[in-house]
DNA sequence: ACTGCGAGCACAATCGATTGCGCACACTTG
DNA sequence: CAAGTGTGCGCAATCGATTGTGCTCGCAGT
């Protein structure tokens, strides 16, 4: 192993003073009045050496890591990998390194990391939050370190989010449902109990109410935004008597497995069944059938949500606003209008 | 913001020292010889003050930092994706943080990157890099801090690895072409230069020659991985007098730039072109045209990298293996058979 | 009473960098 | 020659935790 040079050694070899070196080292020359003689000489010492400044000491020192945490619960899922290279980025062109954790929608090893990523003492948090319980985020909030919430927020936490307008967007796609003529319409939900699942969860529901349509609460399935979920729920949709006319899947890994489900079952997207989704992904319009979409500003949430916590950083009593983004409703051909006919459709 | 209870306050409180206060917090009582009545005593007035270890000093007593460093070119393309979830999966296990880096195969980024994680005293680094050129990676080396490359390596480095044999899967995967009656097979490249690249082109054009075909240079395009590049590569391809019977993509984006362009000129998969990808990705078996693709084990690269690089972590003079996995042909229905004909096929 | 011994813990150096304060010297001015 | 003014830089504390070394008791033994 290289030992690595530090200060007291470029200061021993160039026979200055630690000071100097750092003063020097830091671009602090000029302001501390060091002569130019001096400064090229530590310059040229530290080269020689191969100096390699130690953040770790300089962190203790300066109580800032330059480190951000990012929580999130499942950063392979495009949507999350979409934010967290935003996150990234922007970070990075701020200054500051990304820690990332993934939660894999589990509070322990959220709580975990919540711990990990305070022993390390990162500057700032973006957190999207596996539940329904907040309190992790209270006891962090107390610490004092800025805190931005991404996607899901609690309506407890004074703290800046950013989340999309999911009630908006379920509503939109519902009333487009429902004005296709589709009048039972599945909703395979996520994680109950989250904002971004309650809220569409409620779009859903206020636009079958506006539309008039009877709410059969076996229509409305699910438990988790993996994919598993939606294969099975898909698969006992399919096995319903009255099976639904259209599926609107919560997200893009329950839609993932409703295809499964659906192509498995060797039915047709529209013709037998429509399909519309929560989250756009990159190969939705080149689908065997292109796929209808509530399509989120992923990049635009990752990019606002470290300027937010930037903010907060550089002022601690910055205002913590939420913000809220508008999801883009995109038509495409997984859903077939139905014809209205007075009674059942029985050929 | 609230001031962090430090081990001094600790002490103080409960009448004890600095070292004893340590000792007991660090589960050493015992082996130090704490009665148990102040070990009870110390771990007492830590909760009630809410003690938080501080990572930072004890980073830099320990010289540890418990932190990897992960450097890959795109974290939101799902091949990356899945491999960066599982190496920090692994990690996290292993007792480790992560901090990611994206490089977006920019060489002067990847460095800057890298003198990021240095300074930061990482423990270890697992690196997908960009280029062609291994010198900034040679420097890494000599601080002495293990490094495991994944997916591309360097010939001239003498470091842990973890690689699909992308000559074989290449090879593989022509090979079923040609075997399919295709004669011209374009191949649109990623980066030149890059590991992966050259042994993929290479797989290509063995199985080409092996195949007694003729190599058509304006066959072999492209420049990078992104999908920019399968795009305008394929809307090139598309424009030959002499087109090509099926392009194999070198890597997922390309094949999402091949697949606008083909359907923005109105083609049909595999009737007017067939298609052939490097890459698996989740809805490629729900595409218009299910995709046959050269499938790469990108969680298990995450999964034996990060157990290369502990290897290296808690031995250092432990054997630098490369690890070589093998890809998986999947058959779909992207590629059609082409009849045989002694002559052209003109109508 | 004096020695010996082990139990229980404290001292202080250390990791590497930052920074407020102040010192020493040179040079100018009255 | 004394006082004044800069210039150029060093001293030493500090951040919070870890740990090798060694001190100080109380008690048993003779």
């Amino acid at each position: 192993m290289v030992i690595a040079a530090t200060l007291n050694d470029i200061a021993t070899k160039a026979g200055v003073s630690v000071s100097t070196a750092s003063r020097v080292l830091n671009n602090k020359a000029s302001e501390y009045r060091i002569s130019e003689d001096t400064e090229t000489l530590v310059r040229k010492v530290a080269q020689d050496l191969g100096y390699r400044p130690n953040h770790v000491a300089r962190g203790l020192r300066l109580q800032t890591t330059n480190t951000v945490g990012l929580v999130a619960p499942d950063i392979s899922n495009p949507f999350f990998a979409s934010i967290v290279k935003r996150v990234q980025t922007v970070a990075h062109d701020l200054g500051y390194s990304l820690v990332v954790c993934n939660t894999n929608e589990d509070s322990e090893l959220e709580e975990e990391h919540l711990n990990l990523l305070d022993r390390k003492r990162v500057d700032g948090l973006i957190a999207m939050p596996v539940g329904q319980d907040s309190s992790e985020y209270h006891a962090w909030i107390e610490t004092g370190v800025p805190l931005v919430l991404v996607d899901r927020c609690f309506d407890d936490l004074d703290v800046p989010s950013v989340v999309v307008d999911n009630y908006a967007g379920a509503y939109q796609a519902t009333s487009f449902l429902a004005d296709s003529g589709h009048r039972r319409i599945a909703f395979i939900q996520g994680l109950p109990g989250t904002y971004t699942n309650s809220e569409r969860l409620r779009g859903y529901r206020d636009a079958l109410h506006d539309h008039e349509l009877y709410q059969d609460d076996r229509l409305v399935v699910g438990g988790d935004f993996r994919e598993e979920n939606g294969y099975i729920e898909t698969k006992l949709l399919l096995g319903l008597d009255d099976r639904p006319t259209v599926i609107f899947a919560s997200s893009d890994l329950i839609t993932l497995g409703a295809l499964k489900a659906i192509y498995e079952d060797g039915l047709e997207i529209p013709r037998d069944l429509s399909l519309l989704s929560f989250d756009d992904f990159d190969f939705a319009p080149f689908l065997k059938c292109p796929l209808t979409v509530v399509r989120q500003p992923r990049e635009l949430m990752g990019e606002v949500a470290m300027k937010l916590l930037a903010q907060q950083l550089e002022n601690a009593s910055a205002e913590k606003k939420r913000v809220v983004l508008r999801p883009e409703f995109i038509l495409r051909d997984s859903v077939a209008p139905v014809n209205v006919e007075p009674a059942s459709e029985t050929t």
